[in-house]
DNA sequence: TTACGGTATGCAAGCGCTTACATTCATCAA
DNA sequence: TTGATGAATGTAAGCGCTTGCATACCGTAA
């Protein structure tokens, strides 16, 4: 079972002609170690190109330095460059990131929840807060550390690091309503258990409401691909009344939606207007290219980083909770009218 | 140091009136232990919400069911469907995914390799085959098990599962000659220590050398980002003779100098034709959309995860080498001169 | 009855590391 | 010279799990 060829740390030991305790004291507290000593005991490493067992490691500390993140998916840009900045701050303090993914599914998160677990993850990256009283329950019986992004909890008792979903998808269409459209209609992915999704149809909802000649004529729920935004554009085209407006949930859904609408013969923003919500890097790349609500992704990873390694570092009296600031990016896809 | 919470197989072993061989038996070949036993561990466990201690088994078995990738970036989505695709089927396997980032440094690649390493991942997968020497004898003294992905070794000991860069670079520029087009330039990313931004444009050199009356204006490298492709685009327009058609190494790349194209009032592709390579989502939301050559991401992502798998289950009889074949998408960014 | 084989379980030795505590030794003040 | 002090190092007890081997038990064949 040995692993011949791995030298542990009774090897270095024997070297270095010192016990495996100062060799450990070496590797995890050096100023514990006399300087000559500590020469030895470095070349002895490096001769046997020494590497600590991971297993024995945890075991003794019982802490892993690892922490998980859960995201929906990795395959369209939503969630990449924000995880880039997570996994960057991890890394400068030593610690790595172990991913999985839950496809918008919550027993999929759940199963990757217990598997990261398994695995020795002291910690969680989440996105969202809505998640079942059955998973819920999880984290709390094992107590485990966890902040949860893209989202921000005003109540319960999660540390958070994200924005106001609801006020997002308010402010934008205000922005549109103030672009003097007054038919909207808007295309979203799918809500169930997505809170970031419902959250906004509420605050976009919430606006037209307020608004009171404005008026929502449809609204559609699909998944995150161009192929399906593009039919729940073609299906809000089929009323009786035309939208001069669409409000979508996600960049990918209002680029879905854009090619849909060249498509079919309309012009953009001429005929019809469309934005985003994210900001990803298609959003600029289109023609027009996309006025959107952009999500600060970047700063949202590191500062979710951030506060996990607080967290799990006890350190007292940090701010738990932190909502950051989504802008507006004036494109081309919104008209005045 | 003992977290009081947390049960343990001996916790479980009191309350189930067993050893706690029974129980490590009962959870990891249940067939060993008989039905009524059986049941009473599985209640057990349930009552005190048992999960196995990670390092603890980690050191009993010398294994840590935890695999380690490492890629240049997470930013752009150049390597996002291939990484979801690898992540799905160690998930499907049991087996969890540690990710480092290099930003495309090798030094930095390195340090990612020790401390997933240190992290007790089991195997790795990396991208591109070049590599510092210091790199590769570390693998080999410390007999890593790791698969190469986005390029094909044809020599070397490597598993790799991935595409010829040089053939690839090769066939699209063919492919633009075939179009007409004989004043050539290309915009590729940082070369050094990038062996598949090399080979493809030694392909690219290669396919315009072998036709007599075609000629390459201009060759620029930069970061890929939009901003620094625009740049370049711009730099290879400022000589004698005009291009009538760039290659670019990559879509991010491509979709830069389409922007700055039409920044500068060049039409794409009347005035000037581009072409990509990748296709990732980008490609096809642009106006034109790209003209590109696709990498199979996602079967690529898969396969490597296979082969890293048999690999670490010492499956025997595997083919380690799998080359995948790239195809050139038409859209509208090449014109026929 | 005894011997035998097979199955279910327990025993206990690690796996490689950390760390509380013990020991050693040099230094220095009294 | 002696004892106190503190720095450097060693000793050894775990951390929680797996697994080879020993043991106990049962049914069957001789």
């Amino acid at each position: 079972m040995r692993d011949s060829n791995r030298p542990s740390l009774e090897d270095v030991a024997a070297l270095a002609g010192v016990s495996t305790a100062s060799i450990s004291r070496c590797i995890n507290s050096p100023q514990k170690v006399a300087e000559p000593t500590r020469q030895r005991i470095q070349n002895a490493i490096e001769t046997l190109g020494y590497v600590p067992h991971f297993g024995g490691r945890a075991l003794a500390r019982n802490r892993t330095n690892t922490i998980g993140a859960i995201i929906p998916t990795m395959d369209n840009a939503m969630f990449a460059s924000g995880l880039q900045a997570f996994q960057e701050t991890l890394s400068a303090a030593g610690v790595t990131l172990l991913v999985g993914s839950s496809n918008y599914d919550p027993d999929q998160e759940f199963d990757a929840i217990r598997s990261l677990l398994a695995q020795g993850a002291d910690g969680l990256l989440l996105i969202g807060a809505a998640r079942p009283e059955k998973t819920q329950a999880f984290l709390t019986q094992h107590a485990v550390p966890h902040v949860l992004a893209w989202c921000c909890q005003k109540t319960g008792h999660s540390p958070s690091v994200g924005f106001d979903n609801q006020k997002s998808g308010h402010d934008i269409t205000v922005h549109v309503l103030a672009h003097g459209h007054r038919k909207l209609a808007v295309i979203c992915g799918l809500r169930e258990g997505n809170d970031r999704a419902t959250a906004r149809v509420v605050g976009i909802k919430q606006a037209i409401a307020s608004q009171s000649d404005a008026q929502l004529l449809g609204l559609e729920e699909c998944k995150y691909s161009f192929e399906e935004a593009g039919a729940a554009f073609a299906q809000l085209l089929t009323g009786p009344e035309k939208p001069s407006a669409v409000i979508c949930g996600s960049d990918v859904l209002a680029v879905g939606a854009l090619l849909q609408a060249r498509k079919m013969g309309l012009r953009v923003p001429e005929d019809i207007s469309i934005t985003g919500f994210d900001d990803i890097s298609l959003a600029q790349v289109t023609t027009p290219s996309l006025t959107t609500v952009r999500v600060p992704q970047h700063s949202m990873g590191r500062k979710a980083a951030e506060v996990l390694l607080a967290l799990l570092n006890q350190e007292p009296g940090q701010n738990l909770r932190h909502e950051l600031m989504t802008t507006i990016i004036d494109r081309g896809t919104l008209a005045r009218i």
